[in-house]
DNA sequence: GTCAATTACATGACTTTGCATATAATTACA
DNA sequence: TGTAATTATATGCAAAGTCATGTAATTGAC
């Protein structure tokens, strides 16, 4: 009998996610740098603002996480929080120039683990790929 | 100037599965099932018994996490722990009747969600997406 | 214009996670 | 066989995450 999880689409799309991810994760810790926070500045690179709300949407992470994670970047330095003129309520976080550099020297590490993972891989097949969880993407958030 | 993750193949990974699991979390949450929990019964559903850290890797967690975890599900009477006869460092894990039952609830649903998100997509497309998965794991897997 | 509903973020209390390390069993090798 | 290295799991503790709720700003109905 197959096990239900060889069957089962959405564990194999967490796993491979997971395992594509798990070297420049590594990379990552070596450096210090929580994935939440790699996130976070890969989201607002290079001069992205946006609120706690849609960033923690982006950042797979719930609103007050965020909140606190954008307070311990504050702290060191990473990013700036304003209060957005029009609402008062909402409020712009971005990149400072320190924030920026080293997002972009992230970047390119993780550009560079991109290309080193599919490298075997078609473009043709990377197209397809691209498209069909763009799909699933679409179906899900419109029913969510 | 488009942003760095609009071109980040793995960032879009990690959405989408998050995006296609979403609304089945939620119908966890209103169960009171903790999404680790469903991927610890979704494992060793329906009689299989695994080792805690093989777990862990299957469950996208650690090994400490996955020991706690297994403590509350025994404390909950859905696993049960033994350890193995040929090796007294090692553990199996396997689930018990009421296990069993509940992870077949689960499945089930799981399985209605699957299909209704993905009822948009052509079986070709499907095939197409499982294999190059599967290829970027195997890349992966085998670099770590 | 007033007040209820809504929206966006912050915060208190609690839970979960995971690093570092301990413990225990097995294996390797001199 | 005695001892070091390795492997599998457990645990102390500090950090991170989140639920429920609070606070403040805005919107909408009348």
């Amino acid at each position: 009998m197959t096990r239900f999880i060889d069957n089962y689409l959405l564990y194999l799309m967490s796993q491979a996610s997971a395992s594509a991810s798990a070297i420049f994760h590594e990379d990552l810790a070596q450096r210090g740098v929580p994935v939440t926070t790699w996130r976070i500045l890969a989201c607002l690179y290079p001069d992205q603002a946006m609120g706690i709300s849609e960033l923690a949407n982006h950042c797979l992470a719930k609103q007050p996480t965020m909140t606190r994670q954008i307070d311990r970047l504050i702290e060191q330095g990473f990013v700036d929080r304003k209060n957005e003129d029009g609402d008062r309520r909402r409020v712009k976080v971005s990149l400072t120039v320190t924030g920026i550099k080293l997002a972009g020297t992230l970047i390119k590490q993780a550009r560079d683990h991109e290309a080193d993972l599919l490298g075997d891989i078609t473009e043709e097949d990377k197209v397809a790929l691209k498209s069909v969880l763009a799909k699933i993407m679409l179906r899900s958030e419109g029913a969510a």
